[in-house]
DNA sequence: CCGACAGTTGAGATTATCTCATGCATACAC
DNA sequence: GTGTATGCATGAGATAATCTCAACTGTCGG
């Protein structure tokens, strides 16, 4: 049998009310209610045979006991909230937290987020995904990249880096041309299903099928029909599996492209007037971690190389 | 909303599971199953985001971010343990456990201990009364006031020194006087009633109201009449009431006898062959509370009067 | 004089902690 | 090589600790 040791709970009870002077601001440091403190305290002197607080109605004193008690577990809670707290630092140090659309995440951020673990082994990345832009003061994010206006106006309290502009391109799956016919001029796309990805322009005007066709001076395609998608990547998955022509962002088609899961029928780029930006709160300066997550992508973005990318996909065009 | 501090237990657990490097051992030493610690340890890792011992088959080892926390807790918890120990070391010498019969204790004992208190302002005295002798070792006595032979054999494992030899004296109210008249000489006490104080001689020979007459040369006392009582102080009690007359130790009475509660009807002490002593374990240095208490039951015992009360009692006996 | 405040207390609700039994994968002894 | 022992993990359920809540008490200040 041993003699059971006083409950820590209660010694920290006893620890913050003694530093306070006071149950009620002990309480509310602890989180909990004055009742429970005084509970807590009132047992521990049974348990200790000890009375540690002379009660006056309004407040309460040390005894000469409680004063002999207190500094030492003042001293042996303040090392433990310490390293506590020195832990969580060093570990917040050591992850970062991305905020980004589903879209970006799923068909270009993580696909290639291993080359930057490789690079940043003990940097745990968080990828917060929302069709919303995060709060950086309340969700915890620590550098976004956003899909914005390609000249964004200047924001007081974030610093916006441009990463690449970006164009809608149209593209499909080759498994399309051999059943619909080469591509020779847009008009042919008129025969073509059509896919429309909504996640592009729900909030802001961005262009799509109309301003497509337009630029290339072609009327009276029936754009009513075809699949409608509220997510980039599942629209982009839908062109693969050969449900349609897509208008997609070419950064987020580029790896289908370049795996020749999709090909671009026809080479007609249209400036979207919109860029995906790193965006970080202005005033505080960037973690390592964050530091080296805007080198990596930026890197990343200029070795994508897109006129390979277009060899492949044209050839592919009119390959019977 | 706050954010939870780790809870206490579990890092408790973390702690003596990294000190022993086993979870058994950990275990062990906080007296709970090492399951137990398991449970704590993984929830603890699920709370702080961070993996704290690698787990191999038959062993743990600790982590980069376990060996971080570590030594802040080690240090934490050590000082949180030496403030109990200290309070625990303090408060022990400031206890003075002192065993003896609830009879002395009553009579004698517990009115006067006011005036150790007052010179030993900071011990707290416990009195273990019982009727049989108690352990020092087990029973956490310091020291003891017994009810021995006058000249005790040595004990190898205690040191006995002798407070004050028993006399045997007849006492009662003086009521019972004005009821049965005065008392000339030990055969006129052959019509009071008699009260018998057992407590005195169930384990070891002392002497009685048998011996009593006898010695005054009085036979012919019918000795089977009369209260019987196993604790003296009720016997005293009784006395004090008018229920009879009572041998009864001399110390013991001398309260009542210096109120005049009770009388002397007849001078006749009866040596009992017996004494009062301190006794103590041999080996043990007494506490500073011990050596106090000691001096000051001898100097309480020296200021005794007993002339003034012989004085005082026997003037009462013929008083009308 | 009355309302606010801080601590106390008991009863009951809630949560944390623990035990127990089982499983897994070695390590060790024969 | 095989069987047993060992240490850690885990889930389910039991137990104990902790907490809330409401009512009370006695000051203090307006």
């Amino acid at each position: 049998m041993h003699t059971p040791a006083p409950p820590l709970s209660a010694l920290r009870a006893f620890e913050a009310a003694a530093r306070h002077l006071s149950l009620t601001r002990a309480a509310e440091e602890l989180h909990v209610t004055p009742g429970a403190l005084s509970h807590q305290i009132r047992g521990l002197e049974e348990l200790l045979g000890v009375k540690l607080f002379e009660r006056k109605v309004r407040a309460i004193a040390l005894t000469a006991a409680g004063r002999q008690l207190y500094p030492g577990l003042q001293t042996g809670f303040g090392h433990i909230r310490d390293a506590v707290a020195s832990l969580d630092a060093a570990h917040a140090s050591n992850i970062l937290v991305v905020s980004t659309s589903p879209g970006l995440t799923s068909k270009w951020l993580a696909p290639r987020l291993y080359r930057f673990s490789d690079e940043f082994a003990d940097v745990d990345v968080r990828i917060s995904s929302s069709f919303t832009n995060a709060n950086f003061e309340t969700d915890g994010v620590d550098i976004a990249v956003r899909h914005m206006r390609a000249d964004p106006a200047p924001d007081p309290a974030l610093e916006i880096e441009k990463l690449a502009d970006i164009a809608l391109i149209a593209v499909c799956s080759p498994r399309l041309i051999e059943k619909y016919g080469a591509v020779k001029n847009v008009g042919d796309l008129a025969r073509f299903p059509l896919i429309h990805d909504e996640s592009i322009s729900p909030r802001v005007q961005a262009p799509n099928w109309s301003e497509w066709f337009a630029a290339a001076a072609v009327s009276g395609v029936d754009l009513r029909r075809g699949l409608h998608f509220n997510s980039a990547d599942h629209a982009l998955d839908a062109a693969g599996e050969g449900a349609g022509v897509l208008l997609a962002h070419d950064l987020m088609a580029y790896d289908d492209l370049r795996t020749g899961r999709l090909i671009i029928p026809i080479d007609l780029p249209l400036r979207a007037g919109r860029a995906f930006h790193l965006v970080w709160p202005k005033g505080r300066r960037p973690s390592r971690a964050a530091e080296g997550f805007r080198r990596w992508i930026k890197n990343e973005i200029a070795v994508m190389d897109w006129s390979r990318i277009k060899r492949a996909a044209a050839s592919k065009n009119s390959a019977r």
